[in-house]
RNA sequence: UCCCCGGUUGUGUAAUGGUAGCACAGCAGACUCUGGAUCUGCUUGUGGGGGUUCGAAUCCUCCCUGGGGAACCA
């Protein structure tokens, strides 16, 4: 991709300053980076900070970046998840070209590098189960309320066999001879370290799953700890750069690299992302998903990549975010109005403008000729001249936006109300004459106006101040169609503090969601899905792919700036 | 409790011993055939105490406070 933000250019970071770092001290000579994500879900924003971080390093510093998927759970991954998550890569722009790589490719050369390291005395095969473990680890009761004390763990009585007999039964955990779970294979450290995960993490364990890319070759599969640094190490990057949580696995990282004895990869870490009003929790998406809440993983309303595509976001838009939120190893909550931002100034350059009424109240102008048409001519994108002009069709009856007009206008109201004045965009100066009332609801049901044939195209020619414009389709060629309005699904800042006791499921908003029916422009006939517009006055809308009875449904992937919503909050 | 890592306007992020800046949000105004866009201006900040220094967001120290960790997940 051709990095053109400036904001990413413009800023240094404190892992571009260890980068610079360690290139001037020599400990690198130049700049490798990796992207390892685990095929066991869908990419979401949050993971794209990450990526971003890796590929645009690696471009900084004139280096590449690989995209290495860490697959060694096999209970868990899938090729499914492989395809959606390069897809999704590629589509935000970024571009691994042919370094793809696999942890499970590594699997041979990984159980070498195991074999080496019980030769050197420094792991063995242990016979405790995952509770003895835990127990004699040192802290068989984690405990949030800090109650308890850390004490040292005791060590595995399995811990002094001899290397050979290591060497013998690790060949036999190979081989199949244990059942699941009866061995393992632990690094030998120092069961008394301050840092519980030096406590002889576990290297290999033995699970009978098929894996989805080796099948039933292996029963012993290696542990993340073990697995990541070497990895890393066999495709010799040089920066390993990873979110806070593996900021405490980093002695042990170091650890591995050096009893292997192999490329001496440094892994940074910085802190992930949060954005308000949603979460970023696999766990949590999935449950959402699961359990009916969205329509599924690409639900517009979804954090992931393909919710946001579809909602209408641009690769474009989200890379701007990204270079804008900086990087950093503080615990930070992005406001989602900046991404919101970035999405309007992305979509106010390049998004054709066009008319729809999303609450149609019927417009009738009384001095307009029965069955007269006219063709007007309308700009397509006034931030850009080459999007060039359409005409669109006026006639006696219109369907303008319902909230165009009030009975009595409250103040500051500019639009229409009896006796007042409104330009209908790119047609002519109107003036409101009357209106008609359902008896039993009181709800207005048609607006009756006089238009001024001198104001065709929506100029007065006397100069006359007209202060408001609004939008309109005209009734006889209106095009149905079905907006659906997108609202937070967490109504709170930070819906992943919620109060002990409390389930996050209950604070959700039950109302993020509407559907609507509305009448656009005929154009808004001939549009494919992904397509997008700005619907003007209204906000930005994507064609949705899924369309009800033929009727193209609309995505809002972001509403416009709203000066008059603040106007009307603070009077009311 | 122990170990690790953080705390700069509402939010995010710069300043690397020398004028605390930028963006979003907020507020006010200008302009406008989108109450859009654009433009202008404004408010708000170095968690606290002590120390080093001519000078501290930055270095030292104590305290306060937030996050992470104790999986045969990654």
């Amino acid at each position: 991709m051709s990095d053109t933000n400036p904001h990413e250019a413009a800023n240094s970071d404190f892992i571009r300053d260890f980068i610079k770092e360690d290139l001037a001290s020599g400990r690198f000579k130049e700049v490798r980076t990796r992207f390892p994500p685990e095929p066991n879900g869908w990419l979401h924003i949050g993971h794209t900070k990450a990526f971003h971080i890796d590929f645009s390093i690696a471009a900084d510093f004139g280096g590449t970046c690989n995209l290495r998927f860490d697959d060694t759970n096999p209970e868990k991954e899938d090729l499914s998840y492989v395809e959606a998550i390069k897809r999704d890569i590629k589509w935000l722009g970024y571009d691994w070209k042919d370094r793809e790589f696999f942890a499970s490719d590594y699997y041979e050369k990984l159980y070498d590098f195991a074999v080496k390291i019980i030769h050197k005395g420094q792991a063995y095969v242990d016979d405790l189960n995952d509770e003895e473990i835990r127990e004699y680890r040192g802290t068989n009761v984690p405990d949030k309320n800090n109650i308890t004390l850390t004490p040292p763990g005791r060590n595995s009585p399995y811990r002094e066999r001899s290397v050979e007999e290591n060497l013998r039964l690790f060949a036999r955990m190979r081989a199949g001879e244990f059942a699941d779970g009866e061995k393992t294979l632990r690094a030998k450290i120092d069961m008394a370290h301050p840092n519980l995960i030096m406590r002889d993490p576990v290297m290999y364990r033995i699970r009978r799953e098929p894996h989805y890319r080796t099948g039933t070759t292996w029963v012993i599969y290696p542990m993340y700890d073990f697995q990541h640094p070497l990895s890393d190490a066999m495709e010799g990057v040089t920066h390993s750069l990873c979110s806070l949580e593996y900021e405490i696995h980093r002695p042990l990282y170091d650890w591995f690299i050096r009893e292997a004895e192999v490329f001496p990869s440094r892994q940074i870490e910085f802190s992930r992302l949060n954005i308000t009003h949603t979460v970023l929790s696999k766990r949590w998406l999935l449950r959402l998903v699961k359990e009916g809440y969205v329509l599924g993983w690409d639900d517009p309303r979804m954090p992931t990549l393909a919710g946001l595509r579809r909602r209408g976001y641009t690769p474009e838009a989200i890379r701007d975010f990204l270079g804008r939120i900086g990087v950093a190893k503080t615990d930070s909550y992005v406001d989602v109005q900046l991404l919101e931002f970035c999405l309007r100034e992305d979509l106010n350059k390049r998004s054709r403008r066009v008319m729809a009424v999303l609450n149609p109240l019927r417009l009738v102008i009384e001095n307009w000729p029965e069955g007269k048409v006219e063709e007007l001519e309308a700009v397509n994108n006034p931030e850009d001249p080459v999007a060039g002009k359409r005409l669109i069709p006026f006639g006696r009856e219109l369907w303008i936006e319902r909230d165009d007009f009030q009975e009595v206008p409250q103040p500051k109201y500019f639009r229409l109300f009896p006796g007042n004045m409104v330009r209908l965009r790119y047609g002519y100066i109107v003036t409101c004459t009357g209106f008609s009332k359902d008896p039993e609801t009181g709800m207005v049901t048609e607006l009756r106006c006089t238009y001024d044939p001198a104001t065709k195209g929506g100029d007065a020619p006397d100069n006359r101040k007209v202060k408001g414009t609004i939008h309109w389709v005209s009734a006889a060629h209106a095009v149905q169609l079905e907006a659906r309005l997108f609202d937070h699904l967490f109504p709170a800042e930070r819906p992943m503090d919620v109060a002990p006791g409390i389930d996050w499921l209950a604070t959700m908003n039950k109302d993020s969601l509407k559907r609507v029916s509305g009448w656009g422009e005929p154009i808004l006939a001939t549009t494919e899905p992904g397509d997008r517009f700005q619907f003007e006055r209204l906000g930005y809308f994507a064609r949705d792919p899924d369309s009800v009875d033929g009727v193209p449904a609309f995505n809002r992937s972001v509403s416009l700036r709203d000066t008059w919503a603040k106007i009307e909050k603070k009077g009311s």
